[in-house]
DNA sequence: GCAATACTGAACCATGTGGTTCAGTATACA
DNA sequence: TGTATACTGAACCACATGGTTCAGTATTGC
């Protein structure tokens, strides 16, 4: 029913715009929850809670699962590889625009790749 | 400091979310651009470009400056950082969920290029 | 069996979005 | 000076979004 696996960076980035859905990721990174859990940790109705999950997953960025009473909802194994490689893309486009006259951009360049690197195992 | 921060991830990816938006940025990467050239560009009216380059500004990717006539559109030095950071931040996460288990990561990742995800029923 | 739990779907509402047209204003230039 | 260019703003349109309520269905547990 749903479609995965699709670089549909308009429904991922529409997804990332909205703040509760953010806090959603956040939470999911931490624990798989219900709607239930999320709608409480939220203060919104389960409807409100579902369609926001509905969003993150038409998006593929979470996969739920329901058995019996409960849908548990979890991160989806693609991640944010798209939308990374898109703003990262992007951020090189940036540096070449603004090469060898702003140094905050190389700053920033560096600090990425030392903390992007670091966490790699 | 430029930094000129406000974190407005809201507004970003929110701009983001439109293929439009993320090919003006692309132009401007390669070079800056007035409204009537992205207009033409993208075959759009000059208003519904204005609209477009209204949202990015607000989200602190494109600064603009009007001489003469002509408003010229530029990338914005504050670039993608935030945005940047918090999907890093986020596939931190991700990566711990599935920490240990990056085998099974991958073999799901073929698995549901291959069945497109029919776990359901 | 029955009540509580957990979700689901339809319907509604206010507001926002992506686009248009139309009617301007300000500037450039012959 | 007059005209073409480049943008601007208001108004409008259809549709999406973020939420709600209400009325269900399916499961669980006593």
């Amino acid at each position: 029913m749903v479609q995965y696996c699709r670089p549909n960076l308009d429904a991922a980035f529409g997804a990332l715009s909205d703040a509760t859905r953010r806090g959603v990721l956040e939470q999911l990174g931490r624990a798989d929850a219900s709607i239930t859990v999320l709608a409480e940790r939220f203060q919104m109705t389960l409807t409100g809670m579902k369609k926001h999950v509905g969003v993150l997953e038409q998006a593929g960025l979470v996969t739920t699962e329901k058995v019996g009473r409960v849908r548990t909802c979890r991160l989806g194994v693609r991640g944010l590889q798209e939308e990374a490689a898109w703003i990262e893309r992007q951020r090189q486009l940036w540096a070449a625009r603004f090469d060898g006259l702003d140094v905050v951009v190389e700053e920033l360049k560096q600090k990425e790749k030392v903390n992007g690197r670091n966490k790699r195992k």
